[in-house]
DNA sequence: AAGAAAATGAGAATAATTCCTATTGACAAA
DNA sequence: TTTGTCAATAGGAATTATTCTCATTTTCTT
């Protein structure tokens, strides 16, 4: 059943946005994205449905970057880079989990373990090479 | 030479507070703490001397949880267990992180890797106990 | 003791996120 | 097509962690 109502084509905007980019977006730059397409959309429809598809597990949150949220459309466990300079955030996809720890760690903790999350933070290739701090 | 001035009590304070506990506790946690023993601190300087000791490598901040920065008087690499249900942060001293990533990742960036992270989400034995949701 | 420099306290300012509510959209029944 | 009901949204106000500002205090140097 092919979905067609606006409020569907909007809820399918933010979705297929973060879907669509590797860029680990924040709230605010899928708002931006689909502004464009959906001119009367606003800020918090975006934040309704990103902790709704996010809650659905459609979506994954990364945590954090300088103090704003970024979520991931692949929910798929991988390896994420966060530079500490720009606040890219790109994945590692050669890199693998070992998914052994999370056993490994539901042991030690006694509860309920849910979701590894491993990240390197640092300074990116394209900061690196124009260095001018 | 001991430094008994009354600003460098203060800020020994905080840090010692930080060292001195296992909770991974955020600004305000710490301000509370040191506040009994010295009534006249501010939550500015709490938050101050935090990103001073940051930037110094004295401490470690695990990033936010639930909106709020954590901090980490322990600054060896180490694996965190973040509850999302009472949002408590304990380490998992028995799991390594494997420092071989770290130069994996680096080559794979081709940027500067300098702190991996290893965490840990799920529900924490305490609250898998007293489950009542 | 005096002056310069650094740190603080108190509260205002900022910004990401959440909340509120009147309105709109979707859908089923008449 | 209209009506009723319920869910979702727009828009903006409210919230809250954090940062900023600046007058004052503390520390250090001479």
């Amino acid at each position: 059943m092919e979905q067609t109502t606006k409020q569907f084509r909007k809820r399918n905007a933010i979705l297929s946005c973060l879907r669509s980019t590797d860029v680990h977006p924040s709230a605010d730059w899928v708002y931006a994205q689909v502004k464009p397409e959906y001119p009367d959309i606003s800020l918090g429809t975006v934040y309704r449905n990103l902790a709704l598809f996010k809650q659905q597990g459609l979506i994954a949150s990364l945590g954090t970057v300088n103090g704003v949220e970024r979520f991931d459309g692949n929910t798929d466990p991988h390896v994420h880079f966060i530079c500490t300079h720009c606040d890219s955030v790109t994945d590692l996809p050669q890199m693998a989990v070992p998914q052994s720890l999370c056993s490994q760690a539901a042991a030690q903790t006694g509860g309920l373990v849910e979701v590894c999350h491993l990240a390197f933070t640092g300074v990116c290739n394209r900061c690196c090479s124009s260095r001018n701090s």
